[in-house]
RNA sequence: GCCGGAGUGGCGGAAUGGCAGACGCGACGGAUUCAAAAUCCGUUCUGGGUGAAACCAGGUGUGGGUUCAAGUCCCUCCUCCGGCACCA
């Protein structure tokens, strides 16, 4: 028992303590649930009312662990229900829910520990959930709860799934459409499909067409057969079956994520973990990149998670490029596809790389090539695949891998170059197969370094242009002795200087040569010349260049980066491009780089070997995971191994035995553990007759869809959450959603995955018509973590709380430590951490709110800082926010006698207070400022609490208690309620309207400024508000001690801020 | 390495380029009390100055710059936190 609570006896009857403050609270809380208080009505219901605007505030819904909620939970809840009360006050129909994300791996992991099924442990933990939230008294409207566990909801779930699966992407309309509209379309010969099985528009005959434009074979829909066209169909569905790597442990039986796996191991157990190709549904979110990109210029979110998605797609504009295959044909093909942002450097390729996983890599080991060392690339390949991607990152620097020996033609200089396998090239982007430009890339330059390949440079900073330009017009009389040092360092230091053109060089050399030696007596301009020669003198001499004939060989071999040991990745102008005395279809030399990227891309489009190219980074999201807690996906396999999708939802995850996995060498899903339910038919599973027929035997798609899939759009089933016709009613949605989210809160953990994901499967349904809106959430924020003081040895490890006291005097005065570890008494250092279990400070709401009420802690946890800074837990300062409500509440009511007291005329200071503080707390609360509204709450109550008022005289009148209540209201809703009905009211406070402010009253009619002389405050004057410049000048320049301080100096200008300050320069 | 964010009293923090340290905690002093807790009142950046004030000087991670005026804007560096990382 802490001892603000102890012997409620000897404090007087009606003050605000915790034990009052909680009876409060959960009578209200009662009150609230019975009238049905946060209840909010739908477009259409009887008593909506359409006049009003809406407002949506969205918390990121929690994922139910068994732990129950920690205070970092709260931390956004809270923001977003005072927003919601604050708009409710100001006539908006709020929209304020929570749900649950229910669907996750902890409660797969305790079923498979305990075999209690994961659906007991997490309604438990949604009821324990549920009873925390409902304690801190927010707004929510509970009758719009959802969980993704709840058919009703993953029902819809799944319908968006196959939503998608029927839908595809139309890149001339930049939009999905359905699936049905496609094959119209191709049956009608608008659209066709060429050699290569690309889809053509016929009509537009844009965009598709192979590199090259060699004349496009053209076949129509009737021609082919029956299964060309369902290959061609799923080829283009909007979620498709694909194939990726998954770390496969089958002692586990589980697929592990990356993290997860140590050194070709588990984490857990230490089991070998294998790298397994596996057939998973995947989502063609790469089509929505470039959407997904512009759009985030439309929302309002930090800056710093709009960079996040924006680095997270990955926008890079190139060129691809076709690389002929030197010799006979190849079983993969003619060429090989590679994609590089740097077109402009296609002379200096002088090697080609392939991932390890690339298809020419596959043909070649099937069909070993005369030159190729079978078993060193095997051995290599094999090698490299089972290294995670995780670990192949890790060991950045070593560059590894082994000659194809195959060979390519370079198609600017015609060179046969050499094509490797290595593992620094990634199959996951671009065509998984890069030119190598070492002279350009450090990457591809540490490759050459170490396997002795070429490195040509083929650009130039303007530094070394003029370098060579010097050197091609070197004269005879330049090379003796060490003249040319100084001519050239002169000239190199003229043009970087000037950033001259190269256009400019043959002026700007002939204005050196005319120039004398610098004799003594000179201007301060050979001066200046001196110091830049000697600075370019310094770098001749760092590139190791002793004669002009030493700098002309490297020049002409192409050789300054091989001699500088690195590659030079930044701008600068084409050179050997091609190289003096060579041939090639295109001559880019001199140019500037971003220009010869144009002509060189020009260039190879028209010759049918390339073409310019935007990239992304972003992947295709896998979206099968072999688990069993998770939404089962709606679709069945027929023996042929064809996949239907399943319309009768939901598709309802089955009962289990047992949840152990199937220890096996191949990736097996739980649910396959329930075969009764795998096999099916047709009719039982829920396919149309028109698709199969009843009786067909069907295997049913035994992986389950990942955590995000729920998630992806909760918030619009909140609209309309247990409608059972549609995902959401269209009207609810249109209003509702107009313009997104009004405010989303939560963590910046999601910054990318939850959010991008979101925002793909809205724009999806968005181009498919089922909702309005093109963005999801329009105003984001992200709340900081709330971390805790932990206590750090000398050796910076961290001590469990409880093994830490306060160190004796002796202790502190000698090491001015202020704790000490139980035990050893080792001097500790407090500092800031997560909270975690281990060192056993998290703090549980439960305990806080007993000890002080919601209402406190509501208030603590928004005075602690700015809502989006990290900022520890400190148990001290939540009673400066206790003694706050003690004090506003003692404001009205005597806490004797519980009766209001209450002043019979308001003070004309305390009126104008309030006026300010409304306008205050409105402002502050629109800008998510909390702690600097609470603040300015407790200014209030201080001045309206002055020093020895006697006790139950009252200050403020019932009108003004009245108000200060409603500003309060959003912040402590209880304690504003309490206040509210002993005031007067009925109607709970919840709807009552925010207080209007007077702005003649935020005026004071006379203004005290400060007057600075050199800046520094000398001196007050007191003026009218609104008084001219010229009248505040004479004021201040009258003050006696501004006076004083000017003295007899000249007074130079006086600055005058009007209604702020005036600063007097002398 | 790259991209964000942050660095202000003993602590959490406040400050549209305009009086640095609002507000809260803690600490100290006082009232109340037999005593304590709770509650209430006062003081509290540092140094100088004074009986006490007034007042003076310095002060927002480091070093520089812009400005009449910088915690705030610009550049350099340091530290901490978060994210990404062979992306061609």
């Amino acid at each position: 028992m802490t001892s603000h609570e102890s012997k409620p006896a000897s404090a007087p009857p009606h003050r605000y303590t915790a034990r009052y403050a909680n009876e409060l609270e959960v009578r209200w809380q009662g009150e609230w649930e019975s009238r049905g208080t946060s209840r909010v009505r739908n477009p259409g219901d009887p008593d909506f009312d359409p006049t009003r605007p809406k407002f949506y505030a969205l918390d990121m819904f929690p994922y139910p662990s068994g732990a129950g909620l920690h205070v970092g939970h709260p931390e956004g809840y809270i923001a977003t229900d005072i927003v919601s009360r604050f708009k409710r006050m100001r006539g908006y129909n709020v929209l304020h829910p929570m749900g649950y994300d229910a669907f996750g791996l902890p409660a797969e992991q305790y079923a498979i520990q305990t075999g209690v099924h994961p659906a007991i442990t997490t309604r438990q933990a949604i009821d324990n959930f549920r009873r925390q939230l409902k304690r801190f008294g927010f707004s929510y409207d509970w009758s719009r709860e959802v969980s993704t566990i709840d058919r009703e909801y993953y029902r819809w779930t799944q319908w968006i799934f196959l939503t998608l699966y029927e839908s595809w992407y139309n890149p001339w309309r930049r939009r999905a459409e359905p699936v049905a509209e496609l094959v119209k379309r191709l049956a009608r010969g608008e659209y066709v499909i060429n050699l290569f099985g690309e889809l053509v528009a016929d009509a537009a005959g844009i965009a598709a067409t192979p590199i090259g434009g060699e004349p496009v074979g053209r076949r129509r829909w009737h021609d082919l057969s029956e299964d060309e066209r369902r290959d061609f169909i799923d080829s283009k569905r909007l979620a498709y079956l694909g194939e990726s790597v998954v770390n496969w442990c089958p002692k586990l039986g589980t697929v592990l994520a990356n993290d997860e796996v140590i050194d070709g191991r588990s984490e857990r157990g230490g089991h070998p973990v294998l790298r397994k190709p596996l057939k998973q549904w995947m989502f063609r979110i790469t089509e929505y990149s470039q959407r997904l990109l512009e759009d985030l210029d439309k929302v309002d979110w930090p800056q710093s998670t709009r960079t996040m998605q924006r680095e997270w797609i990955g926008r890079s504009e190139g060129a691809e490029i076709d690389f002929d295959l030197v010799g006979a044909p190849h079983a993969a093909g003619p060429s090989i596809r590679v994609f590089t942002t740097r077109p402009d450097t296609l002379f200096g390729a002088t090697f080609m790389v392939v991932a390890p996983e690339h298809p020419l890599v596959d043909a070649l080991l099937a069909d070993p090539g005369p030159k190729t060392d079978e078993q060193a690339l095997r051995a290599y390949v094999a090698a490299a695949r089972n290294r995670g991607e995780v670990e192949r990152m890790a060991d950045s620097q070593a560059k590894t891998g082994v000659p194809t020996g195959l060979l390519a033609a370079n198609p600017a200089t015609g060179w046969r170059i050499p094509i490797w396998v290595a593992d620094y090239v990634l199959m996951g982007y671009g065509h998984g197969a890069i030119m190598g430009v070492p002279a350009h890339d450090q990457r591809d330059f540490d490759f050459a370094a170490r396997f002795g390949l070429p490195i040509i440079d083929v650009i130039y900073p303007r530094a070394r242009l003029a370098m060579k330009y010097f050197a091609d017009q070197a004269r005879p009389e330049d090379r003796v002795g060490e003249r040319w040092r100084d001519q050239m360092a002169d000239f190199v230091g003229l043009v970087t200087s000037l950033n001259a053109e190269p256009g400019a060089f043959g002026p700007l050399l002939e204005t050196i040569r005319g120039r004398r030696a610098p004799a003594g007596g000179e201007s301060g301009g050979a001066e200046r010349r001196g110091t830049i020669r000697s600075t370019w003198l310094d770098a001749i001499d760092d590139m190791g260049i002793d004669r002009l004939e030493t700098l002309e060989a490297r020049l002409r071999e192409g050789g300054l980066a091989r001699a500088d040991g690195s590659a030079y990745e930044g701008p600068g102008y084409a050179v050997n491009s091609p190289r003096p005395g060579t041939n090639s279809g295109v001559d880019v030399n001199g140019l500037p780089a971003s220009q010869a990227k144009v002509q060189v891309t020009d260039w190879l489009t028209l010759k049918g070997a390339g073409r310019a190219r935007v990239n992304y980074r972003l992947r295709d999201w896998t979206f099968s995971r072999q688990r069993y807690w998770g939404e089962p996906i709606p679709i069945v396999f027929d023996m042929q191994g064809r996949h239907y999708p399943v319309t009768k939802l939901p598709v309802v995850l089955p009962e289990l035995d047992d949840y152990h996995p199937i220890e096996s060498d191949d990736p097996q899903p739980l649910l396959s553990k329930a075969w009764s339910w795998v096999s099916s038919t047709a009719a039982e599973a829920g396919i149309p007759p028109g698709l199969l027929p009843p009786e067909t035997p069907v295997r049913r798609e035994t992986n389950t869809m990942p955590g995000s899939a729920g998630s992806s759009w909760y918030f619009l089933r909140y609209c309309d959450p247990s409608n059972p016709r549609r995902f959401v009613d269209p009207a609810a949605e249109a209003y509702w959603m107009a313009g997104g989210v009004d405010l989303y809160i939560g963590g910046a953990e999601h910054a990318v995955g939850h959010l991008l994901y979101a925002r793909f499967w809205h724009k999806v349904l968005s181009d498919l018509g089922h909702v309005s809106s093109p963005e999801p959430f329009r105003k984001l924020f992200h709340q900081g973590l709330i971390t805790s003081f932990a206590y750090q040895r000398p050796d910076k490890t961290l001590v469990p709380v409880d093994h830490v006291e306060p160190a004796p005097p002796e202790v502190t005065s000698a090491t001015g430590k202020l704790y000490v570890e139980r035990g050893t008494g080792t001097p500790l250092n407090a500092v800031v951490a997560k909270m975690s279990k281990s060192l056993k400070n998290v703090v549980n709401p439960d305990d806080v709110i007993a000890e002080y009420g919601a209402d406190t802690f509501r208030l603590y946890e928004m005075y602690m800082g700015p809502l989006e800074m990290s900022k520890p837990w400190n148990p001290r300062d939540i009673s400066g926010c206790f003694r706050f409500l003690q004090r506003a509440w003692r404001l009205a009511v005597d806490e004797d006698s519980g009766a209001l007291t209450l002043a019979p005329t308001a003070d004309e200071r305390l009126e104008r207070l309030l006026h300010r503080l409304t306008v205050k707390v409105e402002t502050d609360i629109e800008r998510l400022a909390f702690n600097t509204a609470i603040a300015a709450m407790m200014e209030f109550v201080n001045a309206a609490t002055p020093p020895g008022a006697a006790a139950g005289a009252g200050v403020l009148t019932r009108e003004q208690a009245q108000r200060f209540a409603l500003l309060l209201a959003p912040f402590v809703p209880h304690l504003a309620e309490e206040l509210w009905q002993r005031l007067g009211h009925t109607a709970s406070i919840a709807h009552a309207d925010w207080p209007d402010h007077d702005p003649a009253l935020l005026r004071d009619d006379t203004v005290e400024i400060p007057v600075q002389v050199q800046g520094k405050v000398r001196g007050r004057i007191t003026v009218p508000a609104g008084a001219p410049s010229d009248a505040v000048q004479a004021a201040a320049l009258a003050d006696e001690r501004v006076r004083q301080f000017i003295a007899d100096r000249p007074i130079k200008k006086v600055i005058v801020v009007p209604g702020k300050m005036v600063n007097v320069v002398v």
